[in-house]
DNA sequence: TATTGACTTAGAGTAAACTTCAAGGTATAT
DNA sequence: ATATACCTTGAAGTTTACTCTAAGTCAATA
């Protein structure tokens, strides 16, 4: 069992935030101590760095929350989940190819002023 | 010259968002025509796909602004704006890395379903 | 036992990047 | 000439993902 604050430590995420995505039920039913106070299982960190992952690739928390009621609902879900992961891995890979693109262009440019600034320098010296 | 619904076309950006965008200083000063539309002339189709560069590759819309004000400030800004997209070259690698690592885990978990779901489908089966 | 600090909740506030609205002017096809 | 579609502005509204506040409870330490 894991305090909210070693659950951030884990995550890298805010107390804050780890409650704000209970309240969005990205990881509903976190069970509490006696006096009411959060305790995370092994089970809950994995669901959170599943969580990580894919907020981390730009999912929504909205489809996050989806993603992860489908996984509470057990086996049954399997087939969808799998074709859903499938489905963000293939965006994730197109939107870092549109990166790659947009990158060169701006190595493209730091080169373009490098060559200028030098020739800029140049005629300042003069 | 062109109308703002040619450089809608040109940036796949909406007019709402050129309007905006002038609004918030990315790209002040557009010229008018005389019944006060818009006219964006080659040099501000240049300055849009450096501004779509740039927010594609994740800059904020305040720091896009302050490099065209550097831009247009001429060429005593030169090694700035040099510094600045090295910078923000850096960071995107960084965060292109990163993504891949992640992307990486999310392959992982594919294969890891791919697998728990043929042994579930079996067990229907019998 | 008292105090300090972390935890609880519901709800309000914030920042970024749009997006829509209302009221009106412009361009063009019939 | 007039209808329709598109443009203008300033301002208000929306969405996402937090972030903070207030009022109160709980745990640990001097």
């Amino acid at each position: 069992m894991y305090t909210i604050h070693e659950a951030c430590k884990r995550t890298g995420l805010t107390a804050h935030t780890l409650r704000y995505y209970e309240k969005e039920k990205l990881l509903p039913n976190v069970s509490r101590s006696a006096g009411g106070f959060r305790q995370y299982t092994d089970e809950d960190m994995e669901s959170l760095a599943m969580i990580c992952c894919l907020k981390n690739t730009g999912m929504s928390l909205q489809d996050i929350a989806r993603f992860m009621e489908l996984a509470r609902e057990g086996d049954q879900t399997l087939r969808e989940r799998c074709e859903l992961l499938e489905r963000h891995r293939e965006s994730v890979l197109a939107r870092m190819e549109e990166m790659q693109r947009y990158l060169d262009k701006v190595t493209g440019k730091v080169d373009y002023f490098t060559e200028k600034l030098r020739e800029f320098e140049k005629n300042q010296s003069k």
